[in-house]
DNA sequence: GTGTATAGGTAGCTCGGCTACATGTAGCAG
DNA sequence: CTGCTACATGTAGCCGAGCTACCTATACAC
């Protein structure tokens, strides 16, 4: 898939992927991987930085679990992040309707 | 639609756009905007550019009509855009394939 | 003659995701 | 006990596609 297809959607996928669950941000990434198939493989120079952002944004929260010495920043989705994560799917929604709808069209 | 969203899905907008017609950027915006029901509207900022780049690429070809006095550079699709353009809608098939499944998956 | 729709075009900005790097632990092979 | 790999988090800075904000010009209605 190219690279940057994915400009827009990234916080879609992030918060659907830790829809009813908590997930740390190395787990996040390859629970997107299996999700996909392989498709995707984020790196984490793109995860992390959009995790603290969703943070930040009130749609994450976050804590540090301690796991046979590791430590591991867990996050869950708030509230807020579960009405964005409706609206995220929403917009997805439209948005291949749209597009699609130009790309099936005939002449 | 929120608005980068579009990134790196523009092109297969043009080549589909053309399939099967000759138009002019001008009408190209009119016919996105038709086709999406008001839903797109691309600034000619973004689709000339865009128009220039997939002819440097040889996907399209270009020639001046002057009509009433008007001039307009009408495009079409050459062969090589055609292969192209069916590229993009098998890429645009896996897209939201992928993104679709994540998004729809249950914890 | 003024305004609006039509028509084409460019310079420069913006910002999201990527590249490349830095840091550290656990566990295994040898 | 050394080295290697997988696990785990993080940041600085780049890059480029699409957008904003312009400029130019013609046809036609009023």
């Amino acid at each position: 898939m190219k690279a940057d297809t994915l400009r827009g959607h990234l916080d879609a996928l992030l918060l659907a992927v830790l829809d009813g669950r908590k997930l740390h941000g190395y787990a996040i990434i390859e629970a997107l991987s299996l999700r996909s198939d392989g498709a995707l493989d984020l790196p984490t120079g793109t995860v992390y930085p959009a995790l603290r952002r969703l943070e930040r944004a009130g749609y994450l929260a976050s804590e540090w679990d301690v796991v046979s010495g590791r430590k591991r920043r867990t996050y869950r989705l708030t509230r807020s992040g579960q009405q964005a994560l409706a609206a995220e799917r929403a917009e997805w929604q439209e948005f291949t309707t749209v597009i699609g709808g130009v790309l099936r069209a005939e002449a």
